[in-house]
This record gives C-alpha cells, structure tokens and sequence, in this order.
DNA sequence: TAATATTTTTAGACAAATCTAAATAAATAA
DNA sequence: TTATTTATTTAGATTTGTCTAAAAATATTA
C-alpha cells in the first residue's frame, strides 16, 4: 500500500482544501498555501503526478484524483478526530488544537485512528465545527454559511472560524464571540459591508465585513 | 530552545537504553539497535555532539550529558504515556501499543504531554510494567528483575517483557504467560539454565533459560 | 611484539525536500 | 497582434540523513 511522507500530506490536505470541491489548484496558489515556494510545488507535483495522487500537466494546475481525494479525507479525518480529543479530553482551547493536530495527523496508523474515532464517540463535528470524514472517507455536506451571508434577523450559531491568527482571536475575544455564541444580524451597512449583530441581551455590537466573512455560522 | 529531528530523537533514546545508567555506548552497539550502518552513527554523533547531547571523542564511543539525559527522558515520558493511553483508553493489547507509540512519541508539544499526563490520571508505569518519567524528568527506579534471577518459592508478578517479536509473544502465548501473571520459581536446573514454574493452580510447566531471560517480574 | 582481526572513521555518493536565479510559457494590455 | 507582465518550469545548489567502500585506529592473538 503506497505511503505519504510528512511533506506529501500536507500537500495533498492542502490541495483538497483548495479545490473547494472540484476547481482546479495553481502552482503559485499552493505555494502560497503552504508558505513555499513555486519552484518546489512543481518538483512535489511531479510525484505525486507519479503517485497517481493529482492529474497534471505542466502549466495546466492540478487536481486530486479519486485516490487523492480519498487519501486527503484521510488525512483530515486524522485531523479532526485529534483536535476534537484535545479540545474535548484534554481541555484545550479551540485556538489551540489546531497547531498540534497538524503534527497528529501524520502519524497513521489505521487502528489508531478507529479506536480513537470509538473512544470518542463517532464525532461527526470538529472543535471548529468541519465535519469529520467516517471510516470510509464520507463527508457531510456542512450547512454553514459566512456571517456576511447570514440573513437578516435570523439566529445561527458561530460554528467555525476561517483565519485563526493571533490578531483575529483577539479581535473575537473582545467582541466576545466565540465557536456556540448564538447571534442574529440586525442590520448591514451597504457602503462598507460592517454589521449590527445582537448577541444575548448586550447592546448591539458592530464588526467589519471583513470579520464578518470570517466567522461562520450553523443556521 | 534547541529542537530534534525524529531521526535524532530516536538516537538519542536509543543511547539512554544502551547506556543501563552510565556505561559508555560503541559505533557499533548503537548501529546494531537502530538498525543502521556504523558510518551513520559516526556521522549523527559529530551533529550530537555539537548539540552538545552527548560526549564523544573519535574512537572513544559516546554518553549522554545532563542535558541529553534529559532530552531522552522527555522521548522516554512520551512514548510510554502514549503507550498507557493506546492500552487503557484505545484497549490496544500490551504487545501492539509499542508500534505506534514509537511514532506518537516525536510530537513534542509540551502541553498536550502533561495533559495528557494528568488525563490519564499521572500512571507511574506503562503496560510492560516500565517507570513513565514525571514532567521534570524524574523517573523511578523499577524493582524488576529478570525471571531467570528470581529466587526460588518466592512469588512475582510479570511485568515486562524485553523481546516482543512475533515469536516471542506466539511463546508466551501458548505457555499462558501475560502482564500481571502471579508465578513461582519451584525449581532451576543449573545443566540448561531452565525453569520449572508454578502458576495459579496450573500443573508446573517448564521454560527455557533463554526465555525467562527475556521475562521481567516485579517482586 | 608482530601479525591479524575488529572497530571506527573518512571519502564520496545518493535521495528527499527545499531554495535562488534564469528560462520559458501563458495571460494581459497597449 | 505585438509588447509587457505574470506564472510556471528548469537548472543548479544546499541540507539532512543515509549508504558503500576504503583507510585508519584499536584490540586481539600468536
Ligand atoms: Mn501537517
Ligand atoms: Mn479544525
Ligand atoms: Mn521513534
Ligand atoms: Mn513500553
């Protein structure tokens, strides 16, 4: 059975992510994603070419193919499942799970990974609210959407946090939303994009669109 | 903070085992342990030794400083909290824990080992009966002996089990010899160095010396 | 102690994963 | 449609960890 260096999969996760379902992934995209450069993603492309991990032809981007798509939900379920045991055993805080699981999530032992999925329970969601892949590499379709989406006067759940930077956590803190925190959009300022949202009974507070397309929520 | 590479980890674990407290380790010792050639050690010395893991003059063989002492306990604290997790939250059986702990053991994120510590409620042994080294490295000494220097009509517990190949662990097997098995040396035959051994109600059985070599009891 | 055997180190090579600089292809704008 | 800009690939280098074969040091034996 063919197997993956550390480097081969976090390339193949981030090609997953990138598609964002089935569009076809750049050089200088990737390279970016994983703070690389060009020259290298080329070289690594060309293996996993020979892997049958991606299609590709040279200038043409690349895509997973069926055998990527499936190893690369492999790889994140490894991710959620232990970013889910850390948060929910191990009391981390959902900023923190996910640095360690990115190191987690090489070490793939079949075995390993069942029993844990088991022991906790068959999860179907990460600390982050990303569903976790089963077994056989199934996937839920999530239901959630950008707050800058959400509808006005509707109630959702923050669910998943995009960008999960230092600086964006502070920005949250203070705001005092956090991954549970129901909300509702009372009004959208069309000249910048910010929003007026209700959180429990505090005054209304006011984000920046770009908060806003950050921050995702369950409806 | 100075960090390691999973292949230096390993070497540097592997010296702390050769060393049996303070012995000096040989090229070729730590070769043979890690399955490699001689060449390679020579070469992962000189890197250890300017990282100041080890003391080591060509031709001399090679010992762990404080600091590398410490660095091996650390590996050491990992792998058998992984372990007793694999065993007691995961049900892994005693013999298949080792595998994958020698992977888990290279994540080194200081948090999730001592939480991981305090979930697992601080077990002072692994499931082959060996000290897991406390947060500041302090390890307890293991009152275990080989089965072959038990004295006779005194009772013991199996606690660990030094060889654990496939052969081995088919032997111990068919002899109904496990971890926490409660036995008696009723009689050593000086000719061979085998054993007669009374378990539980059981009719006594027999073993060879070279086995009960590789059989560690607690007393 | 001299000859021989063993152990260890050195020299030089190779694969993996990365980089920089230069060349080339593709996309965009004039 | 030609020129310019941008994206991608190639060429060649570097680091890490390993190897084989040969040389050198040390240990053993005669
Ligand atoms: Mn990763
Ligand atoms: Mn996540
Ligand atoms: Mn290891
Ligand atoms: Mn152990």
């Amino acid at each position: 059975m063919l197997t993956f260096s550390i480097s081969e999969e976090n390339h193949i996760k981030a090609i997953y992510h990138l598609q964002h379902g089935d569009q076809s992934v750049s050089t200088n995209q990737l390279a970016a994603e994983l703070n690389t450069k060009p020259a290298s993603i080329t070289d690594m492309m060309k293996k996993l070419k020979a892997k049958k991990i991606i299609h590709y032809e040279a200038y043409k981007g690349f895509k997973l193919t069926p055998e990527g798509r499936k190893t690369a939900l492999m790889i994140i379920r490894r991710h959620r499942l232990w970013e889910y045991f850390l948060s929910e055993k191990l009391q981390f805080s959902w900023d923190e799970v996910h640095e360690v699981a990115e190191e987690l999530e090489h070490v793939s032992n079949e075995k390993l990974i069942n029993k844990l999925d088991e022991f906790l329970d068959f999860p179907r969601f990460d600390p982050h609210g990303d569903p976790i892949p089963d077994a056989s590499g199934k996937i839920e379709i999530s239901r959630q959407i950008a707050l800058s989406e959400l509808a006005i006067n509707k109630v959702a759940v923050v669910c998943n946090v995009k960008d999960q930077s230092a600086d964006m956590l502070d920005l949250l803190n203070h705001k005092s939303i956090a991954l549970g925190t129901k909300l509702e959009v009372k009004k959208k300022f069309d000249f910048d994009g910010s929003l007026e949202l209700k959180i429990g009974k505090q005054p209304l507070i006011n984000i920046s669109r770009q908060l806003a397309e950050n921050i995702y929520v369950k409806i």
